[in-house]
DNA sequence: CTGAAAGCGCTTACAG
DNA sequence: CTGAAAGCGCTTACAG
């Protein structure tokens, strides 16, 4: 009879898995007692000399345990789902890096998953939420209308909205962002701070939470300076790079021969800003001559860009981290959790100077 | 008694789970005769009746799976690692996009790793590769000197590496690689079409793979054309933007004084193009009337930098989604495939133009 | 303090 | 063709 951890070899040319009871049998101890010792119970006093025998067996069979049973048992499975809108754009990136990072840490695990699949696909959003397939879930917040999705997904799952407060008032839902509107004052003042008095915004989609706490802190900023933004400076446009160019196309047009018009802009997110960077020239317009430019997001294009583009930083790795570790401690619902650690910080570069003289 | 699918709620807040038990009784089969019929066993042939009373009753209650039973059951999660270098390269994303897209249709989800973590860090490599955290693992390659480290991996796992043909010969690992001559051959020959015939190369590390089969792809075309790279016109630097613009200070020092220099460079990778296009002003050369620039990977920024950017686009999007239905299909391992649908594509944009006369 | 037993929720040979 | 039994690899009350 043929006991060896070699008699489970499946596959012909992979290595045989070791089991807990091959590390139980190698060290002459219950599969029981193996367990309670590996995993470090307190309840288990073996003598020392056990204690070793069995950690130096799992160490040299190369135990690890299977994750599958330990699921199965445990009801756990270190997995957590992490949600996004749009795998592409540097600003989840940091988000995501942050919680890897910490989910690894933590011997975790992040699982991919896409927003809106997990919206309108019943099959995945089954799969991730009733399906055990993680223990928790991160969502990427902030978009319109699909609030009452995430307090159903909550009520089966402990979830952790990031990027934008949620507006659910349920009692699972926890959220995590920057402080939005801080990041915006401190831009806006820096180019009040330069002489400008009359603002551009080139926001993000109208029914964007996180596009709204942006213009309340540019807005509060304005009016602490007795300034306030006008309807017509203001464009609503998407998260991304294109939706900046048109922003921008779509200004220059508005103030086509008025010598009226905003001698700086802010863009809602640096996708938007690098847009109108790239399309300013197109318009006539140079920047920082012509026209100031300032974006929310500080990424690794901004330094690089021509002219290297002024930005705040909100701490996206940290909010990424801090929503693995909510999700972790399993805190209850209900909160809402600013990250404020590192605060915003301005990043002034080219793209902004003093403004023209009238 | 209760035996209703509420008796087994956990958390009370909680929807409780239901079980593959709980639909069979309530169509008043057995539990194996209900999980033949939800998993489509042809071998049983219940009359369409209870088929319809079983699957109803899985609609009804919401029966989703409990995936821990089933991986231990079936000895495989559908789980792929996805282990990348650089999680904020825009480059990686494509990749990752197309990977995740193409696990979805499949029903599985990526685990994200890190490169690093999992050579270097014993614990997270072991529960990667042998604690049955995942089905197979999609690495990414070209970074020089692991490929030992990934031959041994892939004899516990099954592995795929993307982005560059594995240099290891062992039987398990099938790489997945785009067209790296061929695209940075395109480039090179708009370059040499538009008049340059001095065309400097702003590489990646010494040891890329990537690196050196887009230098073989640059130098076969220039040969093609009777031409050479000089020694003296190649920088060797890291995949970033700051290594773009240190290498293009660097080249301006060089070139310091001297009429004869190259009018175009190429960038091993978008990144660095940036980082070149970034430096070029404070260089003071002005792209492209003194100098073009082009780059290998088309990104979403390529078209809104000033100027915008000539790249060559490489499938790396279809390149992730064929490196997932490589492991799903347990093909044998050591093939080298070739990503080539769609082909390398140029995309000329005002960052190259007309060498200046001379 | 430690071991024998039960059980997490499935699937699949094996009988009937 | 269908059901009863076994078992995937763990952990944890429960006895001893």
């Amino acid at each position: 009879m043929d006991t060896s951890p070699h008699a489970n070899a499946k596959s012909p040319g992979r290595r045989p898995k070791v089991r807990l009871s091959d590390v139980a049998a190698a060290a002459g101890v219950s599969v029981p007692l193996a367990s309670r010792i590996l995993n470090r119970d307190p309840a288990a006093r073996a003598t020392e000399a056990t204690r070793t025998r069995v950690l130096e067996a799992a160490a040299e069979l190369g135990y690890v345990p299977n994750v599958a049973a330990k699921s199965l048992r445990l009801r756990r499975n270190g997995l957590i789902g992490l949600v996004v809108h749009d795998l592409s754009s540097p600003i989840h990136l940091e988000l995501m890096r942050g919680a890897r990072a910490e989910a690894a840490a933590h011997a975790h695990f992040l699982v991919l998953g896409d927003v809106d699949e997990l919206l309108q696909d019943d099959t995945s959003f089954r799969t991730f939420v009733s399906g055990n397939r993680v223990d928790g879930l991160i969502v990427q917040g902030g978009h319109g209308g699909f609030d009452e999705r995430i307090a159903d997904i909550a009520q089966a799952l402990p979830t952790v909205i990031v990027n934008a407060p949620s507006r659910v008032a349920r009692d699972r839902v926890t959220s995590v962002f920057p402080d939005e509107p801080g990041g915006t004052r401190l831009l806006t003042e820096h180019l009040l701070a330069l002489g400008h008095t009359r603002i551009g915004l080139v926001s993000g989609p109208r029914d964007s939470t996180t596009g709204m706490l942006r213009e309340e802190g540019f807005s509060s900023a304005l009016a602490d300076a007795g300034l306030s933004l006008r309807e017509e400076d203001r464009v609503h446009t998407d998260w991304s790079s294109a939706g900046g160019r048109a922003a921008m196309i779509e200004l220059a047009a508005r103030w086509q021969g008025s010598a009226d018009r905003p001698t700086a802009v802010i863009a809602g997110n640096s996708l938007i800003g690098v847009g109108i960077l790239g399309a300013a020239p197109g318009c006539g317009l140079s920047v920082p001559t012509d026209l100031s430019v300032a974006a929310v997001h500080d990424t690794w294009i901004s330094e690089h860009l021509v002219p290297p583009l002024t930005t705040v930083s909100l701490p996206l790795y940290e909010m990424g981290a801090l929503a693995v570790r909510q999700l972790l401690a399993d805190s209850p619902g209900g909160t809402e959790i600013l990250v404020d650690d590192p605060r915003p910080q301005l990043h002034p570069r080219a793209s902004t100077a003093a403004a023209p003289a009238r």
